[in-house]
DNA sequence: ACACTATTGAAAATGATTTTCAATATCAAA
DNA sequence: TTTGATATTGAAAATCATTTTCAATAGTGT
């Protein structure tokens, strides 16, 4: 739950070190809810005044590409980004808060292979998402 | 599987019905595949030359509140849109030509009900789409 | 046929993202 | 260390999708 990983991964692919990137991926890999560009932006500045919104744009090309965060796609919009799943993980989203969870243990299975046959389709991937209200939001 | 019930629809809501909501009508209901604004804005247009592609926008927006299409979210965008399934569907998307086909069936209860208790969350959506190849394209 | 007003397309405005470019900072090699 | 090749930067301009504004026009009920 560190920066560190993140930034020895992005060294090891050949990108350089820099504050700008070090400042976007703190906080990108420390958020609890997706962020969207302007917001890691706003962030960001936080601990390093000279960003610039264009880097923010291309750190999270670069993160994204290493699959080290992912979009989120959800019905206001779908700029946001988190941090990446490991293996095979969907998202569960609170509509109050944006708060994000993992979960795996779907199995879609015996749907995909109903739907296959019924379909003539070969089905190579799926999205699924919930949505609902955290632990916090359901008090309110 | 014709364009008149969604004219009717327009109508019984208050619009009124003009020969350039006609044009996009008839392309987006007829449509195998999601289409973006601009798409349905080149093809509507050889039905009626001198719409607008602010009215496309226009009209896809009132299809939409009217249930009528929804988005499309795919790995390359989500600005396009198909006619809406009934009742509660799910869309299955062809990787390939990007055709779309509808299905129904899937039972979610047993996951969510899992999700709900380990995560504390109130589990109140869901979003599930199949992605692969139809079977024209797995020909190829 | 009329009158009210919703709808239209064009142009301008907005918002998000990308490209261009000269200045600067990183990092491997000396 | 210092150095030098070059990856990276932020600002400004460009691009692309979408929305707003507005005066002209067309649909609808009477």
């Amino acid at each position: 739950m560190t920066a560190e990983p993140w930034l020895t991964q992005l060294h090891e692919n050949g990108y350089r070190l820099t504050d700008a990137r070090r400042a976007v991926v703190e906080i990108v890999e420390g958020a609890t809810r997706a962020l969207a560009p302007v917001e890691v932006y706003d962030l960001a500045r936080k601990k390093y005044r000279a960003l610039g919104l264009v880097t923010v744009y291309r750190t999270l090309e670069k993160l994204e590409e290493l699959h080290l965060i992912q979009r989120v796609h959800q019905p206001q919009g779908c700029q946001a980004f988190v941090s990446a799943g490991h293996g095979h993980q969907h998202l569960l989203l609170c509509q109050s808060c944006g708060r994000v969870e993992f979960f795996d243990g779907d199995d879609l299975d015996a749907l995909t292979r109903f739907i296959a046959q019924k379909t003539g389709y070969q089905i190579n991937e799926h999205w699924l998402q919930l949505f609902g209200l955290c632990a916090d939001c359901r008090q309110n």
